[in-house]
DNA sequence: ATGGTGGAGGGTCCA
């Protein structure tokens, strides 16, 4: 079971990249972020001529997370539950699916963590670390339930120095803060695990190029896009992945996939 | 010069 991760920076204008990848990776979950869509103009007409099912949760202009799979979930929840109990957090950042198989229910989240920047202005930076609070207490009560989970999406975090080609150049930026560093930490410390690290542990492992620059050509890059497993899900990781080729396509985004491989028969 | 580029949408905001 091949469960990827992969911001796309615009539905609209990355529909062409998208199903090619499809088509060569042949995942059987993707979690998207920043579809920047509404749900009804999602083009979803486009992925189902082909097979996929697709789940949205999306808003006007920015942000939006989907999944596609080529089986549909057996459920859907949008949203990652907000301050209060019960509260609908106020962006499209988050939504989970739950998928039946022989290995007993997968849970796979797609997530579209704040950026933060700048920080120090609550708006913003204060957002982040609120949203990284509730997404470890929201954590804590999956991982209660003692199944497979994968958390996968663009954390805006990059976890260490060897995440970064320069990591100098990220010391002011709310992607690196020991804050957040912080609260990514403590999110593996409830006994997650982070796939992409625990399969490779040399540097150089990025998921993201700015468009600016020549960040691309020069390897300037960025390891922030991540899949973080519950134990169960651990203990049947097989294999995982950066697929860095797809951001020399044509029109690419600035991210790129990101997959982990599940053993799932029982 | 201090977002240099790119996406969405039709304002600027966002990254």
């Amino acid at each position: 079971m091949k469960i990827a991760t992969f911001n796309i920076n615009g539905i609209k204008a990355r529909i062409e990249v998208l199903l090619a990848w499809l088509d060569e990776s042949q995942p059987d979950i993707v979690g998207l972020q920043e579809i920047k869509s509404q749900d009804e103009p999602f083009p979803r007409a486009a992925f189902e001529e082909k097979g996929w099912h697709v789940e949205t949760h999306g808003q006007k202009g920015f942000n939006g997370v989907a999944l596609i799979s080529k089986i549909p979930p057996s459920e859907v929840n949008r949203g990652l539950p907000g301050e209060e109990k019960g509260e609908p957090d106020e962006q499209a950042r988050f939504i989970e699916g739950v998928w039946e198989t022989d290995a007993g229910p997968l849970r796979v989240v797609s997530l579209y963590l704040p950026n933060g920047n700048p920080v120090g202005e609550d708006r913003k930076w204060g957002y982040k670390l609120r949203w990284m609070e509730r997404l470890h207490r929201w954590s804590q009560e999956r991982l209660a339930l003692e199944e497979m989970l994968v958390l996968a999406g663009d954390y805006n975090v990059i976890p260490e120095p060897r995440d970064a080609c320069h990591p100098e150049n990220w010391a002011g930026d709310a992607l690196f803060q020991p804050e957040s560093r912080a609260a990514f930490r403590r999110l593996l410390a409830l006994g997650l695990t982070d796939a992409i690290r625990a399969c490779d542990g040399s540097e150089g492992l990025f998921t993201f190029w700015d468009y600016q620059a020549g960040a691309w050509p020069k390897n300037n890059g960025i390891r922030i896009d991540h899949l973080l497993l519950s134990p169960e899900a651990a203990d049947r990781l097989l294999s995982a992945d950066i697929e860095k080729h797809v951001r020399g396509w044509e029109k690419p985004s600035d991210h790129v996939p990101a997959a982990v491989n599940l053993r799932v028969e029982s």
